[in-house]
DNA sequence: CTCAATTATACTCAACAAGAGCATAATGAG
DNA sequence: CTCATTATGCTCTTGTTGAGTATAATTGAG
């Protein structure tokens, strides 16, 4: 009945189409192999996340996401999620002068086929953000070279409300104040540290080198923030919804799982209470097997339950991070 | 030192760009005005969020945005925050043959002008999901209409095992098994109901007419379903940041500040609660006036403390939801 | 003026979640 | 055999959260 005001509207919507862009689809591929973090990459630096533009013939941008990292890397894709669409003001293509929409993925799988290849690999992603590790206490790049720096940042700005603005985030982001180090702000601090031109990607074609940038691998183009953003999003999802299991095996020890969590935190996390959680929410059982590969008593192996696969939209896994 | 790897990367992956496509931006805008949430909308039928294609001259997809919405309905955007993007299939431009891809964004401001305007205008955010207030306890539709017609197309399915996946996905998204409402579940809720054929965009093409849709006024292509994730996003950032602060004036009661997050969440609060809650939290300050609008004592006026402004990126406002 | 309805506000209480520590048993490495 | 290492059970404290009770301050209706 209200058919002809619907089309109307859609045809004064969908005239006068904006001019082309060209959609390019990024993704940030995590494995957790060993207890380290794992990410994918192309190019033999290993500073670029596998990345095509989106096509045609690509049914949808998830299934042109899978192509693309399947073309690039022969790695078969299994959870993946939307992280963020931008659209950088110099990103110009070569030819015309066209926008580039950057669409990102956060991909989640178990690491395969460890041999090297040419084209693709996986590197620690605390190759990338030494900072980010705790588990073995503050990182010590952390208080003898970030922090200084960081604050020398902020003590050269020139309104004094700045700099005391400055100061705050700094502290906010890096655990200074009394809250302590949170391991969500991955992003916060990665700007953080951009922001006051640290890290070699804030330096490009100003040669004023007089500054060295900070450790931690740099990548190409934007592509170490998109990581950031995507190691910022398992961390903070991995506490309220039961995703890490897509980076385990199908049969895992509770100590297998719990290292997993850590590796993602970068966090220890307190062994008991961890279990009391996994277990009283049901999200495991007993395979019935018993392995004994390090010492110790041998521990039970669990699989995931695939009862909870229809309400692990919503189901929790809450994590106990301790500070230790 | 590895610049020429990486530029070597950067050639390769922006050389050979895929085909171009138009990209539209798509806002939900959000206000609340008595005590009622409402979403703007453009078009005399009020069926369709603001919209437009992202433009050469825009700066980025957010101004490009804030463009669309203030040259379509003089609104000036304050708050926003990314939702979705994505690309249908059958979105082609109607000249080339293009691949269309939107992004969503949800925005957050205060109401003015209630005069009536033929190119915009602002309607109740129930006025399109009937069955998500709560707030005078479970709406008649839900048992009377919805339930029914979402068990009936659970039954209907040809494989046992996908009627009892069917059957599962009802019950958990419309509160029937023991967890009960979860305001949250907005999407899966629309979905599920797109799914059964029970909502007229679910109709469109197909004029078999036998089976009326259910109450809930619908919008042109999938801006339903967008309003929808809109509302799901805010409902579940309400709860861990406090964005409820964007909607309101610059002083207000506690009372009209509980209305306002009750409007949002479609359920009532627990007063004393959600005042321990609030206070605890720092979050406001008094302004030092009382207004006496209505019965009762005369109710402090506060306002949002300017200080948590740098924090309140992770800051978190817990809200205390109750089933009353 | 009086009463009822409405609101602000202060407390209490039980249930539970979460951080942290203690204790004990089982196992393999040296 | 001894010990480091791990699995596992239990306790204890603290804070959070849902829910109820109680009381005082107002205004509008009659």
């Amino acid at each position: 009945m209200q058919d002809k005001t619907t089309l109307a509207t859609k045809r004064a919507a969908t005239s006068n189409r904006g001019q082309a862009v060209s959609a390019d689809l990024i993704a940030v591929v995590i494995a957790v192999t060993n207890g380290e973090p794992r990410v994918l990459t192309i190019g033999q630096a290993a500073g670029a996340l596998p990345s095509g533009p989106f096509e045609l013939d690509h049914r949808s941008l998830q299934s042109g996401l899978r192509a693309w990292v399947e073309r690039q890397t022969n790695h078969p894709l299994g959870y993946i999620e939307q992280l963020y669409t931008f659209a950088d003001a110099d990103r110009i293509d070569d030819e015309h002068v066209r926008r580039v929409i950057s669409i990102s993925y956060l991909g989640l799988t178990r690491e395969e086929q460890p041999e090297r290849s040419p084209t693709h690999g996986w590197h620690g992603w605390y190759d990338y953000f030494p900072w980010e590790d705790h588990r073995a206490g503050v990182p010590p790049i952390l208080p003898d070279i970030l922090v200084p720096r960081l604050q020398a940042w902020a003590d050269e700005a020139g309104a004094p409300n700045m700099r005391g603005d400055r100061r705050q985030r700094v502290e906010f982001a890096f655990g200074l104040d009394d809250r302590g180090w949170n391991e969500e702000l991955v992003l916060q601090r990665y700007e953080l540290l951009y922001e006051a031109a640290l890290v070699a990607e804030a330096m490009r074609g100003q040669h004023n080198g007089h500054t060295p940038a900070i450790p931690g691998r740099p990548m190409i183009g934007d592509h170490r923030r998109i990581l950031a953003t995507g190691i910022a999003r398992l961390r903070t999802k991995i506490k309220y919804r039961p995703v890490v299991f897509e980076l385990m095996p199908p049969a895992f020890t509770l100590l297998q799982l719990q290292r997993t969590v850590e590796a993602l935190a970068g966090q220890l996390v307190h062994k008991q209470n961890f279990r009391r959680l996994i277990e009283q929410q049901d999200l495991v059982e007993e395979t019935g097997e018993t392995v004994s590969e390090t010492r110790g008593p041998p521990a039970k192996r669990f699989r995931f339950r695939q009862t909870v696969l229809a309400e692990r939209t919503v189901a929790g896994t809450k994590l106990p991070l301790s500070r230790a």
